[in-house]
DNA sequence: CTGTTAGCGCTTTCAT
DNA sequence: ATGAAAGCGCTAACAG
């Protein structure tokens, strides 16, 4: 039977791993020095500090984390929960997670991930916080009826949002896209472009990220004297911004462009536009949410608005940070403008204006 | 100054969190007896354990992870690296990650996840065994010259893989999907068509999963004794993909059907074959690899070899339990493979034999 | 600036 | 079946 490991678990166990003891026996100081070294450098003469640092990097040692843990109260780890993937798959979620990963790598915490329970939705909260084994948690995704914060704040458990409150009171610290000012951003390109005759395809009614973007279309449409042809509210599916689109486009005075709250429901819109013999960009321009892989196949083209997913775990983190050193401070409030990205469908190369 | 939190952590420092000794008081037995409900129930009597178990429930005591993990010299932590995001985003990262979470809790096992350093590809790694912060590792994107398996091999880090070892001696355990089986479904599937004549555009030779998916559709190709009318090697852009194609396409005696090695260069197919004014399905046959989104969408509708994420959680999650449970035994390998999902790409409703 | 002491909360012998 | 005692590796308070 072959062995899995030349040098398995166990025999490992033989040289144990290096502690403060085996450090500062090894360098012929206390243990306390060695962990000056760690936690309090100044206080420590510089030749017994090179001697130890030596000492330190010829073992290897690390301050063991459970130990360090135990002792200063803290776990060094910031909770966040995955959400079930969905068929359609998530566009933003690799993006996110790898930047909250980064950020709390550079305040000196781990990410520790988590998946919801079938017992309840905060079960799987609940158990971590009563463990002690996170220091406070990361959310993302806050619905209108998000009771997750008011949960938190109930229990004390320091927290930062991606996704702002949508309803009731302010409750701890979030940031967020401004998702109005988002589609506003596609808005005034579209006016620019000479479009005088909009449409919208949105979300249905009452969903917090859609409602919020619908009225960023409202609002700059009126700012800018803009005609509306329409405003629909369908599930976030293809074939729902095609139908969707579709009708839009057989008014008798159909837009000139259409302005959608995803991609996905853009490429539908693309897709209805193609239906009637058009070319999207040339004869009616189309934007979509997200600058999704699909948005940027040379195919769709499809012009997008850009989350800056990096700058939000930046935030995140430092927003949880703060929480964690004064929980007593007014929580914080960041909404990032996002970035237009133009492509085709709205600038196809033998556009002329409408 | 309005406070963020009605009761900051400071206040909830006054009613400490419980412990043993709160619930051991409070339910009038020893510390001890507390402990044993949890690592050993039977030991305690029935009535007894009754009274106990209401104490903790009241006081909602769970053991402090901590403490517990310096005494048992287990973190109950499973490390996984998240690589950076690429521009195309991964198609499978969110399923995966989802998937192991999941699968890490039903064996008491939480995911700790951190991004790669910029000081060297092993020292995230390093760090974080030197802390004993993690129990073991899970890692992915298995690349032909990867050192990570026999980095842990030499420290005895226990770990398991998705993705086999492409080059070198069998290191750990791993599990893969068999790319070059997925791939010959899709040309078995294309033969039973009427297919007789076939292409494959594949990535640059070297890659391991390239190769791999190469290799199925070289050896699924002489099974059914069909023609190769051409073998291209192109980096993973929708652009390569559609030039690639257009050369395949027009050969004096062109393929009726093109293997494509992912959606993204099968996408870039689909594109050349609507160039040449012929229907992708009906005319020419096109197949992907991933199932990805983009494949989905019904403008594209391409046929599409998917990978199996869920079982390979749980599979890589159960091979890493088995080695920190045994570190002598054989490590296992798993090979699983995937299903084609049949769209229209390859199954017009127009189409006829070739 | 260095060394000693105590204890974080838990599990594991060992007695009873 | 239950209780007492020891100690995992670390940091913070204090004494020298």
């Amino acid at each position: 039977m072959r062995r899995g490991f030349e040098r398995s678990k166990a025999d490992f166990g033989a040289d144990r791993a290096a502690t403060l003891a085996s450090v500062a026996a090894a360098a012929g100081v206390s243990r306390q020095t060695v962990s000056n070294i760690f936690n309090a450098p100044h206080k420590v003469q510089l030749a017994t500090r090179r001697r130890v640092e030596a000492e330190i990097a010829r073992q290897g040692y690390r301050p063991n984390r459970s130990a360090r843990s135990l002792r200063i109260q803290r776990s060094g780890l910031v909770g966040y929960c995955v959400k079930p993937p969905s068929p359609a798959g998530d566009p933003i979620m690799d993006r996110f997670v790898h930047s909250l990963c980064q950020a709390a790598e550079r305040d000196a915490y781990h990410v520790l991930l988590f998946a919801a329970t079938p017992d309840g939705p905060m079960a799987a909260y609940e158990h971590l916080v009563a463990q002690q084994a996170v220091d406070g948690f990361v959310i993302s995704d806050t619905t209108v009826d998000d009771a997750r914060q008011e949960w938190f704040q109930r229990r004390g458990v320091p927290f930062a949002a991606f996704g702002r409150r949508w309803s009731g009171p302010e409750i701890g610290a979030w940031i967020d896209i401004d998702g109005a000012a988002g589609v506003a951003a596609a808005v005034h390109h579209l006016a620019e472009l000479g479009h005088r005759r909009l449409a919208f395809i949105g979300w249905p009614e009452g969903s917090g990220v859609g409602d919020d973007r619908c009225r960023g279309f409202r609002e700059a449409a009126v700012e800018r004297g803009l005609a509306v042809a329409g405003i629909a509210h369908t599930v976030n599916h293809y074939d729902d911004g095609r139908r969707a689109a579709a009708e839009l486009l057989a008014q008798a005075d159909p837009p000139t462009a259409v302005v959608c709250v995803s991609d996905e429901l853009a490429v539908g819109c693309d897709t209805a536009i193609r239906d009637r013999d058009l070319v999207p960009g040339r004869d009616v321009a189309v934007t979509g949410f997200d600058d999704t892989s699909s948005a940027a196949l040379p195919t769709v083209s499809l012009t997008s608005v850009r989350q800056p997913l990096q700058e939000v775990g930046d935030h995140v983190v430092r927003l949880l940070v703060d929480a964690l050193r004064d929980p007593g401070a007014d929580p914080e409030h960041v909404l990032l403008v996002p970035e237009l990205v133009v492509r085709h469908s709205t600038d196809h190369p033998d556009r002329t204006v409408p």
